[in-house]
DNA sequence: TCAAAAGTGTTTTGGATACACCCATGG
DNA sequence: CCATGGGTGTATCCAAAACACTTTTGA
């Protein structure tokens, strides 16, 4: 009664739809693949995921090599598994979304050479994209809008230091929808999550805004349970 | 600058979080296994997914194999890839989870050879789980919970005319907490998707309550929204 | 002084909650 | 006639939404 181990290996990808915002517009980063299938397509970045790394992992690095960032808000939101998704054979890619700040960071040189180069691309002009990169985007794009609605995770996407005006505009860009100033306002102090600056904005024409700091630590204490897997 | 074609083989798994409700407690499906690895734990239903189905297609395929059951409302929701989270390699594995009608159905079969049997055990005397399967019950678990708040989907659960009474329990297991009964009544009638049966229940040695079903056709209506994949 | 955005409260509405008694039925 | 659950309405609270004017600043 021996048990044979015979030795199994999945070979599966990661795709990230990575946000950022910049110029008032909403944008996701995308490459120009320089290797086949899909060579010089524009698509998610994403990659195989090696032998010895978890798939949280791999996205990680696979952000990291594309962009240098680390600590960045990021989450699994679904797996993508049709029949035919990918020319070589049967690939399944597990997708991830991810919202960084791309303050200073707006020119990015890909790490990996399966890239010819990584670009910010508004949500408004996504070109035509490899495999099922468009579907992948699509869901992506409406787990966060979900996301916001309930959590405010916003923040992630706005300089460190950023007025109230700055963050309602980002909202009404995701959310498609204009929002009355004075409900956001008390609505986004309310959480209590924000901390006010002694400091005001520079250089605009008209009466500088207040600039507001997210405060991460009590952000954790209200959405802890939010964030963690396995509360009870 | 020819391409050469090499063929990519990914191998992996879906496992299945199957949700009943009996004698008034929430239960789900676990099967004794009978193969190796972990042969003869309990573990959810499972199985690798096949080379020319999809994993949505797997996933309905294996909940067919255990319960003969079609058209059951079945959600991804998270895709497991811990290293070494199977013994034999690097297994992914993409997690489901069902809502059943357990009516006449608490006897089951597996049709698959590897398993032993299958049956219902309460979700507060889950044994020892294969693999990662304790993990992903809990996150499972968290999902419909989190799901029932907001979509009322516990209809699945119940056979298909039940009393109020009856739906308020499942809400109750399920959310673990007491719920008062005339704002319950209130509120679920108000989604407008419950039919009243001129019919009322029988063999209770109390007042009879009125049965009500589920009225598909207006749920649609209303949530097809939040089950539609591409909403714009 | 003007253009542009900052900043600020009150009222209304709707949904969620809290709460207690009479009714119908079978045994 | 009694035990058991069925069935019902109102008052309160809170969060969300609607809504408009004054202030500050640089050009």
């Amino acid at each position: 009664m021996t048990y044979l181990p015979i030795y199994l290996n999945s070979i599966f990808s990661v795709d990230c739809v990575i946000f950022g915002f910049d110029e008032g517009e909403l944008k996701i980063l995308l490459i120009e693949k320089n290797e086949e299938p899909y060579k010089d397509w524009f698509a998610l970045p994403g990659h195989l995921v090696n032998k010895d790394e978890s798939i949280d992992a791999a996205a990680e690095r696979i952000l990291y090599e594309l962009t240098g960032l680390k600590g960045i808000y990021m989450e699994q939101f679904y797996t993508f598994g049709e029949l035919g998704r990918h020319p070589q054979g049967r690939i399944i890619t597990v997708a991830y979304f991810a919202m960084i700040r791309l303050q200073g960071n707006k020119e990015l040189q890909p790490i990996t050479n399966s890239a010819k180069k990584a670009s910010w691309v508004s949500i408004k002009e996504i070109p035509e994209l490899a495999f099922d990169h468009q579907k992948i985007f699509e869901k992506g794009f409406e787990k966060i809008k979900n996301k916001i609605s309930y959590q405010p995770l916003a923040f992630e996407l706005l300089p460190e230091k950023f007025t109230l005006t700055q963050l309602q505009n980002l909202y009404e860009v995701i959310l498609n929808k204009k929002l009355d100033k004075r409900n956001f306002r008390k609505k986004i102090l309310a959480y209590g999550i924000l901390k006010e600056l002694d400091e005001k904005q520079k250089g605009v024409s008209y009466r500088a805004a207040k600039l507001y700091k997210f405060d991460r630590r009590k952000y954790s204490k209200y959405f802890q349970n939010e964030l963690s897997f396995s509360k009870d």
